[in-house]
RNA sequence: GCCCGGAUGGCGGAACGGUAGACGCUGAGGACUUAAAAUCCUCUGAUCGUAAGAUCGUGCGGGUUCGAGUCCCGCUCCGGGCACCA
């Protein structure tokens, strides 16, 4: 690599300034009580064995941006970083070396932070975090029990997505189109006994919090929608057999429509519901199903299927017998997994009725002879008592006469589920729970004053296996953490276990001491010396918790890194409070902000934080594209490393490019082209600062500078500070680049104005910053020199250019002083040259003044 | 299908309802140099014109307004999200 000029050396001035700044500890936060706080946060990277690449940095560059500007405003800044660094590329590298992957993540960390520290990214490194850090996950066990002490973390058996070529068990969100996020690989429906967390419970909570949150709308609505409220009622039907089926509907208006009853096929009252002359068929439907893919079954595509039960349902208002179907679109988790069928007002229970002639009955009518289906509100008609009301008071009475007869209830419906909390992974918090048979549990909960009390819920968290029910006891805090153990292999086992199966008996099967709280392998000797009632025996949980544990609430660690007594420390806490900015990718919409916000506002409702939101301001940088215009991948060669870019152009040149190239919310291409421009603006610089000898410049005097240059310094002070402000950095340094220019067409510059200038350049390309700074004689660093204030006395003109249109066209302009009236100008107007011709063509009709900006004639004629 | 964004020169992008194209890149010409690089200066939306200048021009079609890239209505295309949620 050879630099691209030779005086201006940026590859010792970066080193220079980036040793400095870590020998000083420039960006060291601590709790300076005298000094207003801002936080600004980073979402934390998952290490990758790739290293970064020039869009990961956009982000950093920014928050680094903000938290140099606050705090040359007299701020103290916190702007950490830390790792989330648990996952399954690590275990995959593990599995396929036998390295542990503690050591291929450190590896991975190590170069991260090499990237990082060369673009100069000022961060207070004393308080990294890393989540695969047992320091760390002790704290997030330590949550993940009080969500369990609550009632909010339980498991169960259920159908979950498995992947077999991953090795483990996948959230719906984790799951595309029937494929795997991670890898793209099919993944099937498999019943497992798994942790989920009752996130459920919060659903209404985290919708309503989203109201106060500065936060892309965007975002905001994917939250909404993916909570997914609906409100509605639930009717209950009586039937020829000897069962009743309730279901759930938005549009209770719509009774009188209904035509047909659909059941999810999993549908728990099918078999009791279908007739012997129907048996056949319904059973083989229902083998039809199972075998389908959910990619097969949820295809829109396709056309709807369903089988009749052979039993009749009754109208609950009008007695009418409805046929009872069982039908694929019916999903069993959502409502009640049975539909009422209403063809003409619903398009999927239309296009049902179409396939197997269903009657179809209008009781809505639209403003206009709308064809059905007819989807909208509108007014009823052949419904009884209620025809003539509108869709919303007849939904509302139709429900309360249901009420009256005991069949009806208004009711809240989510399409958020809990959340699929426990993964057949190795490098993963592991949980910190032991299983025993109900009978020692039984002795357990009996036994006053157990340490295992301590996270103990009301309820036992259970599960029966060949007819033993089987319960969770929480370990207490003082077996935290509970550290992964070394296994033979990291790969699981086969019929879906974990690989922590794999682990030494002596820490999977263990006996619990229940009067002192003691943990010992369960091994012939500990039999010996505890043969008394005190002990009962256990195994260990061996599934591992998801990813997003660590990122639910990494932020928080960040305060008190190193506090042994609390996840966070309350000082801390109460000075910091929460970020101010949070910056980060917006695929996180839904899946991270979602589970963190969930976390956060667990802990306050537990008072353990005092506000209910973990990050009231989000900021969603956009994507840094290939040159070819694709995502930056490696298959595609198209991926930029930040480290050769700044060896070839400084790592300032970097920084400025990648706020330069357009809108930081913006999706946008790379282009190597592009980086020489900004390149040559720091050039620029050197230049008008540094002589050919390395000396400063003759042209950086004392004399004081013209009234324009002192317009344009000001301007640009005022221009830059608003755009920081505002995450407007392309402007801002377009600003810069044309004050530049300014300095650059004059004959000499006041040392006052040059040093203003370095100090609005500095959390752009803090490296040059810093080094004309010192060469202009100051002696501590630029950042402790505050922001420049503008004065507006200095930017004010004598003269006031006016625009002159005619019929809202430019035609010509004038300068008139600024004291200069209406009418005067108005005057001057009538007379500039080159609008005369236009104005002769008519008579002036109307005349417009905007004060101080132009004069429109309306000429007619 | 539904919900969000977006569309401006050769390119990345600027524009409180008020001079469209700031700033940068590219390209052309010039200066310096033995030469090149680097640097500096001029020009660079289209059409017509020797020029002054005129006309057109912000995805398409309408509208509101003295005036629309910007606001309203109806489309087209591109990007992202959700996707039988009753």
């Amino acid at each position: 690599m050879h630099s691209r000029h030779s005086d201006y050396d940026f590859k010792t001035i970066e080193a220079r300034w980036q040793a400095y700044w870590e020998e000083h500890q420039t960006f060291r936060a601590t709790e300076d009580i005298a000094k207003p706080k801002y936080w600004v946060l980073d979402m934390f990277p998952y290490p990758s064995a790739a290293g970064l690449h020039v869009g990961h940095i956009e982000g950093y560059t920014a928050t680094d941006i903000i938290g140099r500007y606050k705090k040359a405003c007299g701020f103290n800044v916190l702007h950490p970083m830390g790792w989330d660094a648990f996952g399954l590329p690590a275990e995959q590298n593990a599995i396929a070396t036998g390295v542990h992957p503690s050591v291929n993540t450190q590896n991975n960390v190590d170069a991260f932070k090499k990237q990082m520290q060369r673009v100069g990214l000022g961060i207070d490194w004393s308080r990294e975090v890393n989540t695969t850090d047992p320091k760390f996950y002790r704290w997030t066990q330590w949550i993940f029990l009080q969500l369990f002490k609550r009632g909010l973390a339980c498991v169960s058996e259920q159908p979950v997505w498995w992947c077999s070529e991953l090795g483990t068990v996948l959230a719906n969100e984790e799951v595309i189109d029937g494929k795997s996020e991670r890898g793209h690989f099919p993944v099937e429906r498999r019943a497992l006994r798994q942790w989920v967390l009752k996130i459920t419970k919060y659903a209404d909570k985290l919708l309503k919090g989203l109201d106060n949150l500065e936060w892309p709308e965007a975002t905001k609505r994917q939250q909404q929608l993916w909570i997914g409220r609906s409100e509605g009622g639930l009717v209950t039907f009586k039937t020829s057999a000897n069962c009743d089926l309730t279901v759930f509907t938005t549009r209770p208006d719509t009774l009188f429509g209904v035509t047909f009853i659909a059941l999810a096929p999993e549908h728990p009252s099918v078999a009791m519901l279908t007739t012997e002359a129907q048996l056949e068929a319904v059973e083989s439907y229902k083998r039809e199903i199972a075998s389908k893919s959910d990619l097969e079954r949820t295809d829109l595509a396709k056309t709807k299927s369903g089988v009749f039960t052979g039993t009749y349902a009754v109208h609950p208002l009008t007695g009418a017998k409805i046929p009872i179907w069982v039908a694929d679109y019916v999903l069993m988790h959502h409502g009640t997994g049975a539909v009422m069928g209403v063809p003409a007002h619903d398009a999927r229970d239309f296009e049902f009725a179409q396939t197997y002639d269903l009657p179809v009955v209008r009781v809505i009518k639209g403003a206009n002879n709308e064809p059905l289906p007819f989807c909208n509100k509108g007014t009823l008609t052949a419904s009884e008592e209620f025809s003539g009301l509108s869709s919303d008071d007849a939904a509302k009475k139709i429900l309360i006469a249901l009420t009256a007869k005991g069949i009806g209830k208004t009711t809240v419906q989510y399409k958020i589920h809990d959340w699929l909390f426990s993964r057949q992974r190795y490098w993963g918090d592991p949980f910190p729970i032991v299983w025993v048979k109900k009978a020692d549990y039984e002795r357990l909960t009996a036994c006053k004053n157990s340490p295992f009390s301590e996270f103990l819920p009301e309820e036992p968290v259970s599960y029966e296996e060949k007819g033993e029910i089987f319960c969770a006891v929480p370990l207490t805090s003082k077996h935290l953490p509970l550290t992964l153990p070394q296994v033979s292999s990291y790969k699981p086992g086969e019929g879906a276990t974990a690989p922590l199966q794999n682990a030494d008996p002596s820490w999977l099967q263990v006996r619990l001491n229940i009067r002192t709280g003691e943990i010992r392998p369960n091994d012939e000797g500990s039999k010996s010396v505890s043969n008394n009632d005190d002990w009962i025996e256990g195994t260990r949980e061996t599934n591992t918790m998801p990813q997003w544990a660590g990122s639910c609430w990494y932020y928080l660690r960040y305060l008190s890194p190193n506090d042994v007594e609390k996840p966070v420390n309350a000082d801390a806490l109460k000075y910091w409070q929460t970020p101010d900015l949070y910056v980060g990718g917006a695929e996180h919409a839904v899946l991270h902000l979602l589970y963190a916000r969930f976390w956060h506002l667990f802990l306050h409702d537990c008072g353990f934080v005092s506000t209910p939101e973990p990050f009231p301001k989000l900021f969603h940088p956009g994507i840094i594209l290939g040159s070819d215009g694709n995502k930056m991948s490696k298959s595609l060669g198209n991926v930029v490393n930040p480290l050769d870019v700044a060896d070839e152009y400084s790592a300032d040149a970097l920084r400025l490019y990648e706020m330069f190239m357009g809108p930081l919310e913006a999706s946008k291409p790379w282009s190597t082209k592009n980086i020489e421009g900004v390149f040559r603006f720091l050039k620029k610089i050197w230049r008008l600062f540094v002589t050919v000898e390395g000396t400063l410049s003759e042209r950086i005097g004392g004399e004081r500078d013209s009234a324009a240059l002192e317009c344009l310094l000001n301007e640009t002070v005022q221009k830059v500070t608003e755009d920081i402000e505002n995450l407007r950095f392309n402007t801002a340094i377009s600003q810069l680049m044309i004050c530049l220019n300014g300095f650059q067409k004059g004959s000499h510059l006041s040392k006052t104005a040059a040093k203003t200038f370095l100090q609005l350049l500095a959390p752009f390309a803090p490296h040059i910053a810093e080094e004309l700074w010192e060469r202009c004689g100051e002696q501590s660093s630029i950042i402790d020199a505050g922001w420049p204030k503008a004065d507006p006395s200095k930017c004010i003109r004598d003269e006031l250019k006016i625009i002159i249109q005619v019929n809202g066209k430019l035609r010509d302009e004038i300068c008139v002083s600024t004291d200069a009236s209406k009418e005067d100008i108005l005057e001057r107007a009538k007379s500039a040259p080159r609008a005369v011709p236009f104005l002769a063509k008519g008579t002036i009709a109307k005349e417009i003044y905007v004060p101080g900006k132009l004069v429109n004639f309306v000429v007619k004629g």
